[in-house]
RNA sequence: GCCCCCGUCGUCUAGCGGCCCAGGACGCCGCCCUCUCAAGGCGGUAACGGCGGUUCGAAUCCGCUCGGGGGUACCA
């Protein structure tokens, strides 16, 4: 089996090597076209397959469609490495970053970039052609809008469905044709009649009449192929047991069945398999038994999801300081939920409860209030060492943001923002907003709020209080237990709450009108600087 | 146009013929707590798209209708 490939993975849970009904080992994949960043959408779809997959204790493959050149970028396929790196969906096999960062492989079923699979597709185009299964089309772009319009146009004339028996050029034609130089196209031939179903394990049986199903382009005239050959021969190729992919997709499936069924036939893909040399497929694999076709996420207007419903992107959820796991647990819950409708789960949770079968059929909103309640949740939950740590990247800069602190921090930097975590935690829904806390920890003099010094210092009740704070706190001793006994005695004094000489104290040593709790933060910024604030904050005062 | 899919609170959902004048979560509103902001606690608001059937009984089954989405590419 595959067990030489498997790279370690994050807790399993499941039983290693389990099997599908059939016996064929449980494989699925996760293979976006490397266009644009990988949106939250889409990996959801890698989730699931991944929650899949270790469920059963299977294998999840990480597959690169980059078969249309004129689309496909390196930059966007690193970049959905980074992003399903980050959000902590481990690929068993597929592409890898080496340490000097150029690209790599593991798994022994690839390459797994479909741009190093063309001979792959060469082989088995030039087989299913020589087996009938294919014919040339000569038409060109042009000519095929030209046709669309035309089809369309006529009411009643038909819907513009492909087939060979009415497209295919007769003899003479295909002939002058290919005499002008024309570069052909192949399209598959797919069933002039009767209907094909398919048990989708979340949509149930999903019919097709085969008349309304166009035959397919499955190689372009430039020789390149396209989704429907290329996404099926590598499905059967790699042992995909499960296919498990968004509802946009659903109506490739019935061509896909056509190509599997052909390719599977006769070994023919064996053979394409063996003549350019690729890894043999193993023993114990079948061909893709199962669909499941994921809902769409759309935005809370519910339409298709795009930049205009704000950020869409997993590497902007990283930025914006959501933590993977909270990302992980939200986009679980968009069509699934757990078993007793338990909604907070740990990934072995995840892992545990999660089934295809549960997943619902309508599309679902993306809600980023309930990811950033939740994402708040997990902040709460973490021990203050892990937030420090995770707080670092929004301080030094690497999130983007004022840099506080260096990279590496300073120890005295490192034992601030571990002082900072546990001030911060219970005031954030999102890591980012450290930033907007952090500076008057960080930095030796703050830039007093105008507005606030004007509401909060600049009055005689509010120069009073930092004239007797002044005081109190030169002679408190420095920890947050004397500090809080001086001010509340200082409040007692003067006959006032508590809150009547912290705000001016607040304002004075922070800068600010919100702050972490008075007295820790006191405390943190320690003494020699929170009492030069507050003489520069009388001075401010008037 | 044609094909396919979908339709429970604003949102994610539970529900799979009686336990539902519909439960949970997020949001929102109110109260409590409180040194600011939060967090936390408590309470509240809010939905079965519509119309016909089937049935003793329907959110659950059927039909129609309306609405939404996907596809209809030499994109994936």
């Amino acid at each position: 089996m595959s067990a030489a490939s498997r790279a370690g993975g994050p807790a399993g849970g499941a039983e290693a090597g389990a099997t599908h009904g059939d016996g064929a080992p449980v494989r699925v994949r996760f293979c976006p076209a490397p266009s644009g960043w990988l949106h939250v959408g889409s990996v959801r779809a890698a989730l699931f397959n991944y929650l899949h997959a270790r469920h059963h204790g299977g294998t999840f493959v990480f597959r690169i469609e980059d078969t249309d050149a004129s689309r496909a970028t390196e930059d966007s396929m690193r970049s959905m490495m980074e992003a399903l790196d980050w959000i902590g969906l481990v690929w068993d096999e597929g592409p890898t970053f080496e340490a000097d960062g150029s690209l790599g492989e593991r798994g022994a079923h690839g390459p797994y970039r479909q741009s190093a699979r063309g001979d792959l597709y060469e082989a088995v185009a030039r087989r299913l052609e020589a087996a009938g299964a294919l014919y040339r089309d000569y038409r060109t772009v042009e000519e095929l809008e030209a046709w669309r319009d035309a089809a369309r146009a006529g009411a009643g004339e038909g819907p513009p469905v492909v087939k060979a028996s009415g497209f295919r050029h007769p003899p003479e034609e295909e002939a002058r044709l290919a005499a002008e130089g024309r570069l052909p196209s192949l399209r598959l031939i797919t069933p002039e009649s009767g209907s094909v179903t398919i048990d989708d394990l979340v949509r149930g049986e999903v019919t097709w009449d085969w008349a309304q199903v166009s035959d397919p382009i499955v190689v372009r005239s430039d020789g390149s192929t396209t989704y429907p050959l290329a996404n099926a021969v590598d499905d059967v190729a790699q042992g995909i047991s499960l296919i498990c992919r968004g509802e946009d997709l659903l109506s490739v499936t019935p061509r896909q069945l056509v190509i599997i069924e052909l390719i599977t036939r006769d070994g023919l893909i064996d053979d394409a398999l063996a003549e350019v040399g690729h890894p043999a497929r193993e023993a114990s694999w079948t061909r893709p038994s199962a669909y499941a076709h994921l809902p769409m996420v759309v935005g809370m207007d519910r339409k298709k999801l795009s930049k205009r419903h704000g950020s869409v992107s997993v590497q902007e959820f990283r930025r914006q300081g959501f933590l993977p796991e909270a990302l992980r647990n939200h986009l679980a819950l968009l069509g699934w939920s757990a078993p007793g409708g338990q909604e907070r789960l740990t990934d072995a949770e995840l892992i545990a409860h999660f089934d295809l079968a549960d997943v619902g059929r309508s599309a679902a909103a993306f809600d980023v209030d309930k990811l950033t309640a939740f994402n708040g949740e997990r902040i709460r939950a973490l021990d203050a060492d892990a937030l420090a740590q995770r707080l670092l990247p929004f301080l030094d800069g690497a999130e983007g943001g004022r840099a506080l602190v260096g990279r590496p921090p300073s120890a005295a930097e490192l034992a601030t923002v571990r002082g900072l975590a546990p001030l911060v935690q219970e005031r954030m829904q999102r890591l980012d907003e450290v930033e907007a806390y952090a500076a008057a920890f960080l930095v030796d003099d703050v830039e007093h709020d105008p507005d606030a010094v004007a509401t909060v210092l600049a009055s005689d009740e509010g120069r009073a209080v930092l004239d007797e704070a002044a005081v109190v706190l030169a002679e408190a001793a420095w920890d947050e237990a004397s500090l809080e006994a001086a001010v509340r005695a200082l409040a007692e004094r003067r006959g006032v709450g508590l809150g009547k000489v912290a705000q001016p104290i607040r304002v004075a040593v922070t800068g600010t009108r919100v702050s972490p709790p008075l007295f820790g933060s006191l405390a943190l910024i320690g003494r020699e600087r929170s009492l030069a604030r507050l003489a520069r904050a009388r001075e401010l005062a008037g």
